[in-house]
DNA sequence: CGACTATACGGAGGATGTCTCCGGTTAGCA
DNA sequence: TGCTAACCGGAGACATCCTCCGTATAGTCG
């Protein structure tokens, strides 16, 4: 179990003390059941029930995360790296921009449904600065808007196409898909008409 | 307070027996009192204190509506006659099809957002013929076929658009702007894109 | 009108879940 | 080895969902 502790989290790295031992282990422990329990019952799960699988007291969850929000955030660690990576890849790989956005959306909806609920709880956070996963929901944004930015700078794109509002319909869909259990090969026919919704050139079918 | 049966919601009138005067008190008081709940505090208000303040026991309220699902199905009584008004409106003002799917999806925004939650209900049980409000969503997805089918005879849509596919994507946009607290003015944009996106001769902008 | 019965009432209480408080324990250090 | 700040854990207060069943009454019939 690799030892992740809330300093890795944390943007400014200065002035977190690092975990005693024995807190560490119970904080590595509790993300590990979080993990086991989201992925089982989606992101309402039990959180006595993560306490109990952690072997640990309530109290010690709750004492390492104040709220629901705080464990997610916790457990989205690497998550963020992978989004990125994705985003800079489908820049990168320089295909045509329909392709481009197709393969985008499709791995930002992949992103969005981590588990069951999570696409909501991140739709919900994007414009709650107070929320513990907002810091992720802008990682989302700035990753959307890497791909997003760099059609606009190619003027593939209609004008006036903000990054943020194809972001939170991305989500909408990614929520309805969520929520109405379809699969993400069923949401590509929505994905299309967004696409053809932004692109400058698209083709009356 | 005006008398509302359940005979009133089902399909087929035949066999459905009267309720006892007090019954039907009671049921009254119960629908009007979720109205109050809901609007207060959304879908997911106490049911415990919708019996109380219905001044009624938790067993009353649970032998009238067995889910929270059915309560909710009852307090849209007359939603669906509005629902089916606003569709028909849209066709017959005539207007250009960009305005008439403004006109139309402003609309049926306004139905999704009934209180907070509702467009999640509504979104998840699109696909869930079990559902209590599922009537309820078919109603929904009827209104939108008249309007975008009216619009696919008059040729103004790209090919291969599906009704379905378009419902689902604003419930989506009802959902985050619902989930995320922001106006439905402010998902005029999102709103745009979509409708970009399956215009025929959208101009590009 | 009085009695009978199907129908409906209501609230006590079990099950589950959230979150806190504080007496007891232990890691890290001198 | 002993001290202390940091940490643990679980009892329990509180909220919500939902059921069960003894009691009450509306509607009906003689």
């Amino acid at each position: 179990m690799v030892p992740v502790t809330p300093a890795e989290t944390a943007t400014a790295d200065e002035g977190v003390k690092p975990l005693r031992a024995d807190a560490q282990r119970n904080y590595d422990k509790l993300v590990a059941a979080a993990r086991e329990v989201f992925a089982e019952r989606g992101a309402e799960g039990s959180l006595d029930e993560i306490a109990k699988r952690a072997g640990v007291g309530p109290g010690t969850l709750y004492r390492h995360f104040p709220t629901r929000d705080d464990l997610i955030d916790a457990l989205m660690r690497d998550w963020s790296a992978r989004v990125l990576a994705d985003s800079e890849a489908a820049v990168e790989a320089d295909l045509p921009a329909r392709e481009t956005l197709e393969r985008w959306f499709t791995d930002l909806i992949k992103h969005l449904t981590l588990h069951r609920g999570a696409a909501a709880k991140l739709s919900a956070a994007f414009d709650d600065p107070s929320s513990p996963i907002y810091r992720k929901c802008q990682m989302l944004a700035d990753a959307n808007e890497r791909v997003v930015g760099h059609l606009t700078d190619t003027h593939e794109l209609r004008d006036n196409i903000e990054s943020r509002q194809v972001m939170r319909l991305v989500s909408g869909i990614a929520t309805v898909a969520d929520a109405s259990g379809i699969s993400t090969e069923e949401a590509a026919p929505m994905l299309g008409i967004v696409i053809d919704g932004i692109l400058r050139d698209s083709a009356t079918s």
